[in-house]
DNA sequence: TTAAGCTCC
DNA sequence: AATCTGGAGCTTAAT
């Protein structure tokens, strides 16, 4: 089959010019970074697809316009900016010299002429028809497999073609159906209206049952019985704003009858690629990553994988490093053989090939398909839950949970060149392997995958005297590289979510903001985006002309943040209703929407636990993040309730009590606070007790409250005002506070004072066990740096040390777990001081008990540590365990 | 991509 | 003159 590639050129200009940082100029100021995106693209769809054929398409206006009002749309469209035009013309100079026609006429979108062209082109036989853009207008166009879409997702990196199949998996419709679609949704980046108040799941589940827009709005008319869908609040809808969805549906429409000339031998762009021509210019425009590259769109330049190389043929490049793709079972077997009698290696998995290492000198590679083989398999599953064959890897989490998907329990992880960089600095933003090579060594690492182990190998070298001068090892060894198949664990079990529920909650929170945009927008006196912090601060500042001062952004604009809007909500009754809309918006589409499509076939939703995330030694959590799941308010709760447990089981979760605030203590050694933990009273009565000198029976509420703030502001190095401001009181009495409490608590300040000391001394600060963060800008001469720093010193050894607590307290549950209750006690979450297990109902009181005891005494520590633990059917209803 | 906003500990 | 509480992740608007 032949190819035939139609470029959606405005489309894709568009895509690049904003997916790419405006940095890149050439020496006369010319901007370059939508030319250098539209060719990295062009690269590698060439690269890929090796199209016979390629055409390209813009858009070019022109007075001869379907329809007045359709010009009208046009200009009120946002225009883009001079940098994203200038560079147009080059782009047309370059696809010239690339051999490629264009096709442009007065009047027509670039679209149409895709569309004009892939009609024409699709009557070919034996010919596929692939569109090139930057957007998904033209999914429209879309047929089984004769007309698809090539696009990108993510910016410009990562590449993506869609069919008619994957059209459909997408968004339930068929191709021809996503204009009747847009019809009613709109495209705000398009201009186009559709229904307000109907958005994507609306206008889909509408299409999807009527088929159409047209067998819509006959079925309205013809009254009678309607689906339940059918709500009288969206007929009214509908009717209201049929012919704006008509007009909507008709200008999302690509016209396919656009008189050109099309003739498929002008688009055979090899017979006329000018490739010296097309040097010179991208040399003009200072591109020389792209000439680098255009080796790669003939076959010219070197694959950058070995892997498609005949197997079993060793190679040895220049860097000395020696690499195998072993191809047969007795090959694989004799290394496995090696490896056996060596007693340990690296280990690496990338991109469907198991990668293994003796040496920085040698590695070998192979398929992981080769693993069906049944022999195989459990000769290297053995060695992999081998503990006494000790194994290095860079990410030791993901392989655990590689050999796990693949039924292996691994076992016997002795490095992790991950988690090692992490312990050595934390500060690092991202621990790929390519990065640390070349921090380590100052040049590129080869992209060559097999050789990956070697690489891994010569970290391991560098970085296993450092972490002995740094003494780190303890560490390394005692909390991160014992947790991290834990976490893979506790990532591939999951938490069981009720999908039912959380439709039900949808619903009713879907029809709440409904009542409350219409309210918003009566009060405001017209429709706008209230999640436009922009639009709000204008209708609240200017036409509603609120008085109340409130705090400027960053960049000077009025906030809106809910701590501003709570001044003004004594000025008018739109403030609050603006408050609860944020909130169920918030709820809706960070977490109940995202969550369906994250479930599981056995309704169960996975995180990803990042273990060197932070700075401080904590973990964090994504995809979904499980560690900001709402608590505090009501509707929260309502959400939480939907994590469960499975049939037979129940949640029990373990929470240390103040954590943070006894490890204060403890590395204080305060005197008054530690007796307060000592004696088990109450931590926040008993501050503002000494700081208001009074008996702890005459605290009240308020007082209390107070005292709390002061607790917290003082972990995170709170200021005079920050107190003030939080606490609400004056100057003078936030002062006199903090004063007091100084006194009260004068060990703690020395202890302050003692670190940031430190910080200032060493240049890093650490927790109790000996985890570390560099902190360089203590020493800044900018005053803000500074502060800033100091606020970083004293907040990393008590929010660090509780950490690297938890973390000890669950490899030691971890233990008890595989001991005495394997298939009973599964640990699932872990958020910062809890940890959620899913627990056999009838044994809860037990592992309770010996959960609680483990957490409570993983370490000694001068003050005492206590944990509550709660268990229940739901996330939300607990009830303390006896 | 950034800024603003909100969720959690 | 401007800032002002530590550690995270995610969504939306806007560029």
């Amino acid at each position: 089959m032949k190819k035939l590639v139609l470029i959606d050129s405005n489309a894709l200009v568009h895509r690049a010019f904003h997916a790419l940082p405006p940095t890149l100029n050439t020496a006369t100021g010319v901007p370059t970074n939508a030319i250098f995106g539209f060719m990295s693209v062009m690269i590698r769809m060439i690269k890929d697809l090796k199209p016979d054929y390629i055409a390209a398409t813009f858009d070019l206006p022109g007075a001869t316009f379907r329809h007045e009002e359709f010009a009208e749309y046009k200009s009120h469209r946002v225009k883009a900016p001079d940098e994203l035009y200038l560079q147009i013309p080059y782009i047309k100079e370059i696809l010239t010299k690339f051999g490629i026609p264009i096709f442009e006429k007065p009047g027509f979108e670039a679209d149409d002429l895709i569309g004009a062209l892939a009609e024409q082109a699709k009557t070919t036989d034996d010919l596929q028809v692939i569109i090139m853009t930057g957007d998904l207008d033209t999914l429209q166009l879309v047929e089984k497999d004769k007309v698809v879409v090539f696009t990108m997702r993510k910016g410009i990196t990562d590449t993506v073609i869609y069919n008619e199949k994957e059209v459909v998996a997408r968004y339930g419709l068929n191709p021809n159906q996503l204009i009747d679609y847009k019809g009613l949704k709109g495209d705000p980046s398009d201009n186009i209206p559709g229904v307000p108040g109907i958005g994507d799941k609306t206008a889909s589940a509408l299409i999807q049952h009527f088929g159409s827009l047209e067998k819509l709005y006959e079925a309205l008319d013809k009254k009678g019985k309607q689906p339940k869908l059918l709500t009288p609040k969206l007929v009214e809808r509908l009717t209201t704003n049929k012919d704006q969805a008509i007009f909507s549906k008709y200008l999302s429409t690509i016209i396919r009858d656009v008189d050109i000339d099309f003739d498929l031998g002008q688009t055979e762009w090899r017979e006329h690629l000018d490739k010296p021509a097309l040097e010179k210019l991208l040399k003009d425009l200072a591109l020389y990553s792209i000439i680098k590259r255009l080796g790669e769109i003939d076959g010219s330049a070197s694959e950058p994988a070995s892997l498609f190389d005949a197997p079993n043929v060793p190679k040895t490049s220049k860097d000395g490093i020696k690499t195998t793709l072993v191809g047969s079972v007795a090959e694989l077997e004799k290394i496995l053989g090696q490896i056996d009698s060596a007693g340990e290696f690296v280990i690496d998995v990338h991109d469907g090939v198991v990668m293994l290492g003796l040496n920085r000198h040698e590695s070998f590679g192979f398929p992981e398909t080769m693993l069906k083989n049944g022999n195989l398999s459990a000769r290297f599953g053995k060695i992999l839950a081998d503990s006494r064959i000790k194994k290095t890897g860079h990410d030791i989490k993901m392989i655990t949970r590689w050999a796990l998907e693949r039924g292996i329990a691994p076992a016997g992880f002795t490095f992790d060149t991950k988690l090692a960089a992490y312990v050595l600095n934390s500060e690092v933003k991202d621990f790929l392997l390519e990065r640390l090579y070349f921090a380590e060594f100052s040049e590129d690492m080869d992209p060559e995958p097999l050789k990956r182990p070697a690489y891994i190998a010569m970290l391991k070298e560098r970085y296993e005297p450092k972490l002995e001068e740094f003494e780190l090892k303890k560490v390394l060894n005692t909390i991160e590289l014992p947790l991290s198949p834990i976490l893979a664990r506790m990532e591939r079990a999951g938490i069981k979510v009720d999908v039912q529920g959380l439709r039900k909650l949808d619903a009713i929170i879907t029809k709440e903001i409904d009542s409350l945009e219409k309210k918003i927008a009566e009060m405001a006196g017209g429709e706008f985006n209230i999640n436009s912090p922009k639009q709000l601060s204008v209708v609240l500042f200017d036409k509603l002309d609120l008085k109340s001062k409130v705090r400027k952004t960053g960049k000077g604009a009025l906030s809106t943040a809910h701590s501003e809007l709570e001044k003004l909500a004594h000025e008018h009754p739109i403030v609050d209703l603006i408050l609860k809309y944020r909130e169920l918006q918030k709820l809706k589409t960070t977490y109940i929407e995202p969550f369906p499509s994250l479930i599981d076939s056995g309704g169960r939703v996975h995180t990803t636990y990042n273990q060197t995330g932070t700075t401080t030694g904590r973990l964090s959590s994504q995809d979904p993040n499980l560690q900001n799941i709402p608590i505090r308010t009501e509707v929260g709760q309502e959400f939480r309730k939907a994590f469960i447990a499975e049939k037979d089981f129940v949640l029990l979760s373990c929470d240390y009590s103040q954590l943070d605030l006894r490890m204060a203590a403890h590395l204080s050694g305060d005197p008054a606070m530690s007796g307060a933990f000592k004696k088990g009273e109450d931590i926040h009565t008993r501050t503002a007790a000494g700081v208001f000198h009074v008996v702890p029976d005459k605290v009240t509420p308020n007082m209390r409250r107070q005292a709390k703030v002061l607790n917290f502001g003082v972990l995170y190095g709170m200021g005079l005002l920050g107190f003030q401001r939080a606490a609400g009181v004056s100057r003078d009495e936030a002062r006199a506070f903090i004063d007091n409490y100084n006194k009260e608590f004068a060990g703690l300040a020395k202890y302050l004072e003692k670190v940031k000391e430190q910080a200032r001394k060493d240049g890093y600060v650490a927790t109790l066990f000996g985890r570390r963060r560099p902190i360089p800008e203590i020493l800044s001469t900018m005053p803000m740096l500074r502060a800033g720093a100091e606020r970083m010193a004293i907040n990393m050894p008590i929010q660090g040390t509780s950490a690297d607590l938890i973390k000890l307290a669950m490899i030691g549950v971890q233990k008890l777990i595989d001991k005495k209750y394997s298939d009973k006690v599964r640990m699932l979450l872990q958020v910062h001081d809890e940890l959620l297990f899913e627990v056999k109902h009838d044994m809860v009181g037990d592992v309770s008990r010996e959960i609680k005891e483990i957490m409570e005494s993983a370490h000694h520590f001068g003050v005492p540590i206590v944990v509550d633990a709660k268990s229940g059917d739901n996330w939300a209803e607990m009830s303390v365990v006896e």
